[in-house]
DNA sequence: CTTCTAACA
DNA sequence: TGTTAGCA
């Protein structure tokens, strides 16, 4: 089976995300690894469910240091709760993120008006009638 | 061969 | 980010 710690090369290839990427996140202080005594990183298997998390979260937009606020306020609940600012500005980053939801969908009805088109030979979507 | 850091044809 | 250099 697979061992409990990996080294960044496995790290990369189980994510997805490249070792330069995953580098540049400690940098961040997105990720956290310990180091063996040659000084190579070394992650335990919950490393993976974090960089998927991470790469949710740029994918979504959110820049390196928002996702570095954000993060320790999953691990446990923060003594005190989770800071006055960082709590308006995720509400901001939500509201963002429904827009972009929103343009999604109407590129998902744009793409579907042309599937459909093709498959039916009966109407023609928008102008682009000229089918030779 | 793999990883590390630093830096840029 | 990629990629490369020079080590360990």
């Amino acid at each position: 089976m697979s061992e409990v710690t990996m080294r960044i090369g496995e790290l990369a290839r189980r994510t997805g995300v490249s070792e330069r990427s995953l580098r540049y996140y400690e940098q961040q202080g997105l990720i956290s690894a310990r180091r063996t005594a040659g000084g190579h990183r070394e992650y335990d298997v919950t490393a993976v469910a974090a960089v998927d998390r991470i790469q949710c979260l740029f994918s979504a937009g959110l820049c390196s240091s928002k996702i570095a606020e954000l993060l320790p306020c999953m691990r446990s609940k923060e003594a005190g709760g989770p800071a006055p600012d960082l709590l308006h500005n995720l509400a901001v980053e939500r509201e963002r993120i429904d827009g972009m939801i929103d343009r999604l969908l109407a590129s998902r009805d744009i793409l579907d008006e042309v599937i459909d088109s093709a498959r039916t030979p009966s109407a023609a979507p928008g102008e682009a009638a000229r089918s030779r």
